[in-house]
DNA sequence: GACATGGGTGTTACTTTATAACGCTTCGGC
DNA sequence: GCCGAAGCGTTATAAAGTAACACCCATGTC
């Protein structure tokens, strides 16, 4: 997921699919919240609230507060349209909402990229263990850290 | 890891091992940073840097400043003594330092116990997605919110 | 013993991240 | 048009984490 996608066409498709989801399910997909998902996916890289905060506040001239940012983010993750990466305090957009999945990142310490997968082996593996041990899942959350492969091939 | 189990052992064990393995590495396992891993360790629950920072002051009488904990907690964690639990910005004792593991964690929404495993299986399954995505995996985090399993047969 | 060195700790101030409380506005069903 | 619920704005506050700098003290050297 390096630089070298044609990136408007992930942030259209993440809109256009948004729209459709929310519809589906009559959620209320407002203009802010909207622009909260746009702005999310302005990278691949998981960003801050105050990060978004500050787009908004700098490219469309609000001044909003946090507050307002985080009502956002929270619709937007209970919708699955957004994942929260918890071992950064951070946001990114969801590669595949509607499916039923739970979140599994390879976070790139180089470029900072999360590239979301939705791998079988690891789903069934922590099932696995967690029923061996009477554990009932509700929400996984995997977060590897290293090194992506562009940037092992192109270390800088 | 209900609460029907000798905690103090937990405790006493606990500081042994890091006594050993410290002497062992020529780590300096100061008055300080002992006794906030003995706080660490006063349950099996995560806890959170200024609850531990509250303990010291009223415990001990000492009103101490974040950055100490932080401090004692960041060696402990280089140390392999302490985990750091992403999803709660909390630290619990780990359960079997000195041996390479990476830390994967069912945490129990109901009574807040975070029990450590280390699954080779779900291990392996990462290891495999992430290769087969060229990527280099250096830091992986596996947390697994739900219900375990006495809070399932106990519910309140 | 004097001395330099480096790691550990204390202190103050500050940044970043997140939430509480309250009221006004707007949407959508009727 | 009216009403209830959901969304949003505003202010203040809490929780989590860091930076900068000085001091202390254990260790090894001369
Ligand atoms: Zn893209
Ligand atoms: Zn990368
Ligand atoms: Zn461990
Ligand atoms: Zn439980």
């Amino acid at each position: 997921m390096s630089s070298l996608h044609d990136h408007t066409h992930c942030i259209a498709d993440a809109l256009t699919r948004a729209d459709a989801l929310c519809a589906e399910r009559g959620a209320r997909l407002t203009a802010l919240r909207r622009r909260v998902l746009e702005l999310v996916w302005s990278s691949h890289r998981p960003r801050g609230a105050y990060a978004i905060l500050e787009d908004l506040s700098q490219q469309d001239g609000k001044a909003a507060a946090p507050l307002t940012v985080y009502r956002a983010l929270e619709f937007l993750v209970e919708q699955g349209l957004v994942h929260r990466i918890e071992s950064l305090n951070a946001y990114v957009g969801c590669a595949a909402p509607g499916n039923v999945h739970s979140g599994q990142f390879l976070v790139c310490e180089a470029c900072g990229d999360a590239a979301e997968i939705d791998d079988p082996g690891v789903g069934t593996a922590i099932t696995a263990a967690a029923a061996e041990r009477g554990f009932r899942v509700q929400r996984p959350t995997v977060e590897v850290r290293g090194l992506c492969k562009s940037c092992q091939e192109t270390p800088r």
